[in-house]
DNA sequence: GATTATGTTTGGAATTATTCTAATTACAGC
DNA sequence: GCTGTAATTAGAATAATTCCAAACATAATC
C-alpha cells in the first residue's frame, strides 16, 4: 500500500497545520481508505491495517481516524446508533445506505440545494455543517 | 399527565394496527413526550417518568419508545454517536442541533424540497427516507 | 550526536448506551 | 375466575468507543 504524493502532501500539510505529526501509522490508515472507498467501520479498517502492519492496535485505529476527521481529511459517517464509518470523499454529499445490501453509497449534492436547504432554515440560525442521509433499496436490490 | 384523547385514540389505534396492546407505561411515555417536545433522552424519558410513575423501569422506557417507533407515533433522532433522542413531531422535518446550547430545534421542510433532494438519488436508486440534520449555531446562541 | 521534551502508540481497563434474559405481573378472551 | 399471551422489571450482558499509564518515536536543544 502506497500513499500517492499528492495525498501525503495534503496529509503533511493538514497535520502540520494542526500541530500534529506525520506517522507511519496515520499515513497506513489514511492510505487504506483512500485506497478502497466503502466506508468501513473502525474495526473494519483495524482489520485492514493488520494485514501490512500487525503490531497496529484498536486505539491507534481510533485515535488516527479521530486526528483525520479533526483535520478535515476525511469524514465521519453515521446511521442510526451503527457503528461510525469513514469515508475520504471531500466532494460535497450525501449517503445512501441501502438496507438490503449494507452498501453505502455517495450521492453528489450541488451547491444550488444545499444553499436551498440553508434557505429554510429559521430566522438567525446558522448552519455549519449538514448531513444528509438516505436510505432505501439501491440498484441492485430491488424487490 | 392526562393524555390528551386525540391522541389516545392516535395511540390505541396505532397499537392495535400493530397486535400490541396500550399500556399503562405506553401512554405515559407519550403523553411526556407530547407535553415537552424537547428531544430528550431515554435517559431524561426515564427521569421524567419517574415523576409520576416511580416504579417504571429503564427497561420498559426503552421498550416503550421502541414500540411508539415502531408504530410511527414518534421518531429516533441522532447525532453522530449521542444517545438516541425522541420526537413525537409527525411532519416532514429536519432537525437543527445547536452546539452552544445542545437545543434541537425542527426545521419544516417543503414536499417541493423532499422531491428535488430524492430527484438527485442515482438512477435505479429509491429512498424510503430521507434524515437531514443541521449544526451550527441557533438565533440564541451567536458569537 | 547525546539529551531532553513532547507527541504517539499500545494493550487493557473503563465507560456508556442499549439490548437481552428470565422471572413476575397484567390483561384479554373465554 | 381461569388461561394464554403480552408487557414489565431488575439486573446481567454486549458493543462501540474512550480513557489510562507505560513504552516508544520523533523533534528540538545543547
Amino acid at each position: 500500500m502506497r500513499l500517492e504524493p499528492q495525498y501525503k502532501e495534503l496529509l503533511n500539510k493538514a497535520l502540520e497545520l494542526s500541530g500534529q505529526r506525520a506517522t507511519k501509522q496515520r499515513e497506513h490508515i489514511y492510505a487504506l481508505l483512500l485506497q478502497k472507498r466503502n466506508h468501513p467501520t473502525a474495526e473494519e479498517v483495524y482489520v485492514r491495517a493488520k494485514e501490512d502492519m500487525p503490531t497496529i492496535s484498536l486505539a491507534t485505529v481510533y485515535n488516527c481516524l479521530e486526528t483525520l476527521a479533526e483535520t478535515k481529511l476525511i469524514r465521519q459517517v453515521n446511521f442510526e446508533r451503527e457503528p461510525t464509518r469513514y469515508c475520504p470523499n471531500l466532494t460535497k454529499h450525501a449517503h445512501f445506505y441501502c438496507r438490503e445490501s449494507g452498501e453505502i453509497v455517495d450521492v453528489d449534492l450541488s451547491d444550488e440545494l444545499l444553499d436551498e436547504l440553508m434557505k429554510v432554515l429559521p430566522a438567525g440560525f446558522t448552519a455549519k455543517h449538514i448531513e444528509i442521509s438516505y436510505d432505501g433499496a439501491c440498484n441492485d436490490c430491488h424487490d
